[in-house]
DNA sequence: AAGTCTACCTCGCAAGGCGATGGGAAGGAA
DNA sequence: TTCCTTCCCATCGCCTTGCGAGGTAGACTT
């Protein structure tokens, strides 16, 4: 997997988990992990700095639960605003998606979706 | 349109354009321009390093060529390597759409292509 | 006591896009 | 001639972001 391609969408994986409930950055990395096969493992020093920014943007909120075994973990939610600001996320990511595939295949179709 | 979805697929777009044909800098510009509708304007900031280094990678040629007025313009030309490496990077970009896609709509097709 | 797993986090680095800036030639206007 | 615009090339410093490495620490296993 190309690291490069990835900036910039790290805020969408991230707001678009959370859609589907709290969950804390170990388990993000390990859902990213099961779900992608192993192709893609989040970097702690890219999930955390992340995660961090999305919440000084109030677009996630977090707060810390102490399991049954006495350890804390820290919980992220994703707040209205982050729902609002994914939604305008999804749709620039498709409107890139268009423009890319509209140059790989200039034959095909240019997309009119998005 | 989000900058730092660009990151790592201006090489993409530039290989999928000298693809169609031997292109100039100035070319390239307006011709994204004009294909995305104003929505992307390719900066010269980063054509030109991209274009540099995709030559020094030798994955694309250039030449210089002089028009009927005298002056003259650098045109740049995809080598074999380049549609090979253009072939890789394809693939690598619709593993990338169909991870991200897979996280932004996860109860729909988590995608079996590529 | 040592090792492993979970779980948090930060720092320095590299890569790439952007805005600014600059050089220079052709062509038309004043 | 001078000035402006368009065309065409290119570089530089800044900013953002992901990564590798390193650090802290509690719970459980050996």
């Amino acid at each position: 997997m190309d690291r490069e391609l990835l900036k910039g969408s790290t805020p969408i994986l991230l707001l678009s988990l959370l859609t589907e409930g709290p969950m804390y950055g170990y388990q993000i990395i390990e859902t990213v992990l099961e779900r992608t096969h192993g192709a893609y493992t989040l970097k702690e020093g890219a999930l955390y700095p992340a995660l961090h920014k999305l919440e000084a943007a109030e677009f996630i909120s977090s707060y810390w639960q102490t399991q049954d075994n006495g350890r804390d973990r820290r919980y992220y939610a994703i707040l209205p605003a982050g729902s609002t600001f994914l939604e305008a996320k999804k749709k620039q990511w498709s409107q890139f998606v268009n423009m890319v595939e509209g140059f790989v295949t200039p034959g095909g179709s240019t997309g009119s979706k998005g």
